[in-house]
DNA sequence: ATTTCTGCAAACCCTTTGCAATGGT
DNA sequence: ACCATTGCAAAGGGTTTGCAGAAAT
């Protein structure tokens, strides 16, 4: 359809393009809403269900929960998306098109800090060689503490919260 | 109170003092709930908290759910129990008196194994002295696939289910 | 006697599901 | 037209909380 458009989209038209091919081989339909929360999850980096949905019912009205968690399962299924935990709630999706790391959460401030690849490496190789194991970077999330951090664990428990 | 039992508890009996000490330094109670569920995470090394009121139950009838829960956040402050996420349900709690090591989740069969602290030391240091960050071994639970694993995801997903 | 702790029931958060209506193709 | 997809509402795990009665010190 239409042949006069071929290359008029510069770019968010022929990646719309590319994801409805990729949905179309796997016998899924591209939808307003699929688009939506694929743009959310890149555009937030580290999103929840939820803070993905409130930024897709900026665009679109009536969007609701449950289309959200079915279009991620759908997205990660693809490789579209992937997710992590970073504390004992909710889990945080990740766009694939970004560039692979592990997260750091320091549990005495609450901080979440990206860890590189090239900081995991060995540890994945040591983990396939003596293991047999093919971690998964981007699930990678370690828990721990900063060291210049204001200090708790010293009878208080660690604050795990949003301060 | 009673000089005369001093060595005379051999091993539990003494342990149940220790534990009594360690809560009463602290303004807490030593009670028949607290001392059931910390026997159970030791028995059951990799427990729910769902798992944990099976086996306490066997023992006492009559203890609620929310006891094991505030148990356990109780036994993890005063560094008794830790937990560690091994998959997206309940978390597994684990005794601090067997020896710290991290864990390996396979998303295509399913299987935990346990990796061994000289598998981490690396990783750890790296995390350390180049991130400034602490590592807690015994939370860390890395994700992926075994290698020699029925191989799932193939186009399916990861199956993730207690197969 | 005092104060912590427990069981119970209800509430809560996050996620999943059944179903009729909507909407891609 | 066909059938995937959606919104809604209800249900389902797992966890937390308020409170009155039970138990530890």
């Amino acid at each position: 359809m239409g042949e006069a458009r071929e290359r008029r989209g510069g770019d968010s038209a022929s990646r719309h393009e590319e994801l409805r091919a990729e949905l179309r081989s796997r016998g899924y339909r591209l939808t307003p809403q699929r688009q939506l929360v694929l743009e959310a999850v890149e555009e937030l980096q580290h999103a929840t269900p939820e803070q993905i949905l409130q930024v897709v019912r900026r665009k679109a009205r009536g969007v609701n929960i449950s289309t959200v968690y079915r279009t991620l399962e759908l997205l990660e299924d693809l490789d579209l998306v992937t997710h992590t935990h970073l504390g004992d709630r909710a889990p945080t999706y990740h766009s694939t098109s970004t560039p692979a790391h592990a997260h750091a959460v320091c549990r005495a401030c609450g901080r979440v800090s990206e860890v590189p690849p090239e900081a995991v490496e060995r540890f994945a190789a040591t983990l396939l060689e003596r293991y047999g194991f093919r971690l998964d970077i981007r699930h990678l999330a370690v828990f721990g503490e900063c060291t210049e951090c204001p200090q708790a664990r010293s009878g208080e428990q660690a604050v795990t919260s949003k301060a």
